[in-house]
RNA sequence: GGCCCCAUCGUCUAUCGGUUAGGACGCGACCCUUUCAAGGUCGAGAGACGGGUUCGAUUCCCGUUGGGGCUACCA
């Protein structure tokens, strides 16, 4: 999604920017939630921003045994213990400390089995869990986005780092594997500042470096809530699908919680790279704005030659199920990416100007042909008639407009009264791209043949 | 509830103690003697509140309020 996406794109620049490693861990250990599709969803969307990656992809899952024997050590070495509460007793004193008004933590001393209990399940051999020992002492960190943050050992819990079934819990995964993988740099959400003092503890008790952490705020939806599903399109497959380039995803995604530092907005993938610096990422939460995505992405699209663009404008025609050729296309991009902000709807412009398509009319046309009543189909049956005589060598923009302009001076018609009703009849819309051109565009027998038929009604 | 994070126009942001608080999206007006969702010009629009520190606070500190996150044998 939207959040996972930008997470990553500041990874793959900071690491860009630094000429440093960007490692792609798929974080796995929780083995019923992830899935194949699920990695393939990530790889797509990542692909498709353009985002890659120097070691990977790693899949946590590979590592188990590494992450068992660490948390074995911790057990040896008396930093970590083990727990033989069932889930069930843990679940009543939980319920029991919600009931007092209390604040449930777990607590070794309190929460211990008399000791001829303790004994008796360990003859059993009944299941435990292990626990990491949570100092009691300051954690702090000089985060990379955030400055320092500290949190008190006595606030958290004697989290579990093995589960009875022997399998090590994400905490623990995680700073096994960034020790094994020499990661200096953690940039993620700030969903895990949380998480962050337990993992520090963890690197510590294990003897690890402790890298650099850099927590991102989360995107907020229009609401201000946590960018979810409810807030419509937040995959970002779903803005691939909407015809936004990669190119202007990618400059809104860094835009988006981070800053150059000045007023600069349309910052192509060097200058981002060039310009990125973690100290710039801001410390509150930013609003996804899609309409400021879809101006960027107009941006883009504005500034992109027409022949770069015939590719994915193709691909969407042919989604549509219209089949043209480069030839055909190209031409018609050129004149109406301007005024497009998607590529989708680059692609619906030119469908609407390809011969035999039928021309329906949107609200604004309506409005238009019932505002002007009789005059409109008056004026085009007279720009018909003149523009019928002109021979398929002379249907070029510079005459068209000529022969167009000639003619509302000789009736005295208003400019708009002439060219609106034949914007309409070519493409049944009042936007498009000035008349002459879209006549030429549109070609001398289509043109006339949609004049014609819009005379009728 | 506890712990942690955060706070400049509606939104994204600039400002690293001294500015008429700047830009962008969106919005409004006007211009481009042809529409426009293109382009241009202009306009409305912000430092949550209360205390400090300081000659001077949007900026530094504390508190209040308001948001958000975490509080699992999830990641």
């Amino acid at each position: 999604h939207v959040g996972g996406a930008r997470t990553a794109l500041f990874n793959w620049l900071f690491a860009r920017h630094t000429g440093g490693t960007l490692v792609l861990r798929i974080e796995d250990t929780d083995r019923e939630r992830s899935t194949e599709a699920h990695t393939q969803v990530i790889l797509d969307g990542l692909g498709w921003l353009g985002l890659d990656w120097d070691e990977g992809p790693i899949f946590q899952g590979t590592f188990a045994e590494r992450h068992r024997a660490d948390a074995l050590r911790l057990l040896a070495e008396g930093k970590a213990y083990r727990d033989y509460l069932t889930p069930e007793e843990l679940t009543s004193a939980r319920e029991a400390a919600s009931a007092a008004k209390e604040n449930f933590r777990f607590d070794r001393e309190r929460l211990a089995l008399p000791v001829d209990e303790l004994a008796r399940r360990e003859a059993a051999r009944a299941p435990y869990t292990v626990r990491f020992a949570m100092p009691d002492a300051e954690i702090a960190w000089d985060d990379a986005v955030h400055g320092r943050i500290s949190w008190q050992g006595r606030d958290l819990d004697d989290f579990i780092i093995l589960r009875s079934d022997g399998s090590a819990i994400y905490n623990l995964a995680v700073v096994s594997d960034d020790a094994a993988m020499a990661i200096t740099h953690v940039i993620r959400g700030d969903d895990h500042i949380s998480n962050t003092p337990k993992q520090i503890a963890l690197y510590r008790g294990l003897g690890f470096d402790v890298p650099i952490f850099a927590h991102v705020p989360v995107i907020l939806g229009q609401d201000g809530k946590k960018l979810s599903k409810r807030h419509g399109a937040t995959a970002i497959g779903d803005y691939q699908d909407m015809g936004i380039l990669p190119a202007a995803m990618r400059n809104f995604l860094a835009l988006l919680g981070w800053s150059p530092g000045n007023d600069d907005e349309i910052l192509p993938e060097p200058e981002l790279i060039a310009r990125f610096a973690l100290e710039q990422i801001q410390s509150k939460p930013a609003v996804f704005d899609p309409t400021k995505l879809e101006w960027m992405n107009g941006q883009y699209l504005s500034a992109l030659p027409a022949d770069e663009l015939v590719g994915p404008v193709l691909r969407e025609l042919k989604r549509l199920g219209c089949t043209v050729s480069r030839e055909a296309a190209e031409p018609i991009i050129e004149v109406v990416k301007a005024r497009a902000r998607t590529v989708t709807m680059v692609a619906e412009a030119v469908r609407l100007r390809l011969p035999g398509v039928e021309i329906v009319r949107d609200p604004k046309g309506d409005a238009l042909t019932a505002k002007m009543g009789e005059r409109f189909s008056k004026n085009l049956a007279l720009a018909h008639e003149n523009l019928d005589p002109i021979p398929e060598e002379g249907w070029r923009a510079t005459e068209l407009e000529h022969d167009l302009l000639a003619l509302a001076e000789a009736r005295g018609l208003k400019l708009g009264d002439l060219m609106q009703p034949i914007r309409v009849a070519l493409t049944g819309g009042t936007v498009s791209e000035p008349v002459h051109e879209l006549l030429a565009v549109v070609g001398r027998e289509e043109s006339l043949k949609r004049i014609a038929a819009a005379m009728k009604d």
